[in-house]
DNA sequence: CGCCACCTTGACTCAGGTCAACTATTGTGG
DNA sequence: CCACAATAGTTGACCTGAGTCAAGGTGGCG
């Protein structure tokens, strides 16, 4: 007879607990990206890690004939370009004018063998990266066009209250390529 | 100027390293499901964990109205129903005849806080789970159907040669929910 | 003001879904 | 060892949700 698990090896769903949080009083730089600009790219070395402190950031991969697929948006608190490879796997831009936390990796991975919350905090992190992705796959490979659209709106409206936005960071096309449409068909959906 | 940066906090990829062979000494049970038969369901606590022996095993979720999508087939020396919130998040099931490891999810955490080599293990297949899932929302976001069978053909090609299998374990059924086609437009594509 | 980037809307096309028949292949009982 | 069900796969004809192509609209900024 199964018993719920008595122990969690991380704290699960927390949303304040933040790897750079804990890591920012030993001066992380602070740097500012403008509208499409690019943050880092697929292949390039990942040595630096980032939070978002104002604006939207988009990660994404594309196809040799430019089509693209937008994994996810970063908002403000979000971490990105934590990866476990030696190389970025993806293309981060700004998707307005963006603030950005900036940490070095080899920095973070000192401080995570021998602060073991820092540790607990990278697989928490890592652990609602894979649950977030789990979710859209079953939106891309199962849901129609408004149900797509729909589920957007919803996820962005529960992230943009806690960050105190109120109007979509990203255009038609940004929010097509990470649903799996055209911008036509977005357009469409949304009227 | 990036570097490659000179300490990896998990040692990427190399697959042989298991949480589960680590902790095989410690007794874990073998324990066999029949062809279809469901190893746990969504929504059930997250008690255990498992490594495939022989066989093959699909993980999935289901929308209200009978949509399918499958998430992963997990093929002997993988590992699954890992889990980091309280509960299951797939429905797992024997795609044929399968021989399992189980072991007890809180036995394996108590390892994970005092063996640091098996919380980087945690972390790493973890990182893999995320890897391949960008992989596939790609597949499922910006493929042809006939883009999508080839690359799974390549997937399965390679990683049943690594098991000894020759022939597909699954369905067309099961092919066509993983990656989000209908069973006619596979066996089409097959031909 | 007028350009330019973004968005909307319409008409048409098409990749893939749906529905339906038919063909293996496998398993079961007499 | 053969009937015959049952399950899985293939193939065809047709349909439709979303893509494509194209024409306007709209708002912000130099």
């Amino acid at each position: 007879m199964p018993v719920t698990p008595d122990v969690d090896i991380i704290s699960d769903g927390s949303a304040g607990a933040s790897v750079i949080g804990i890591h920012a009083k030993f001066g992380a730089a602070e740097t500012f990206y403008a509208k499409d600009e690019e943050i880092y790219r697929t292949g390039e070395p990942a040595d630096r890690i980032y939070e978002v402190i104002q604006g939207a950031v988009r990660s994404y991969k594309v196809l040799s004939d430019r089509r693209r697929q937008i994994f996810s948006f970063h908002l403000p608190n979000d971490v990105f370009g934590l990866e476990y490879g030696p190389n970025y796997r993806f293309t981060s831009e700004a998707v307005v004018d963006t603030a950005v936390r900036v940490i070095r990796r080899h920095s973070l991975e000192h401080v995570a063998t021998t602060d073991v919350r820092v540790a607990r905090d990278l697989l928490n992190m890592t652990a609602n990266n894979l649950r977030r992705a789990d979710d859209h796959m079953l939106l891309l490979g199962r849901k129609l066009a408004l149900e797509k659209v729909a589920a957007f709106l919803l996820e962005m409206d529960k992230r943009l209250a806690q960050t105190g936005m109120i109007a979509l960071p990203m255009h038609r096309r940004d929010i097509a390529d990470y649903l799996g449409l055209t911008l036509e068909t977005v357009s469409r959906a949304l009227s």
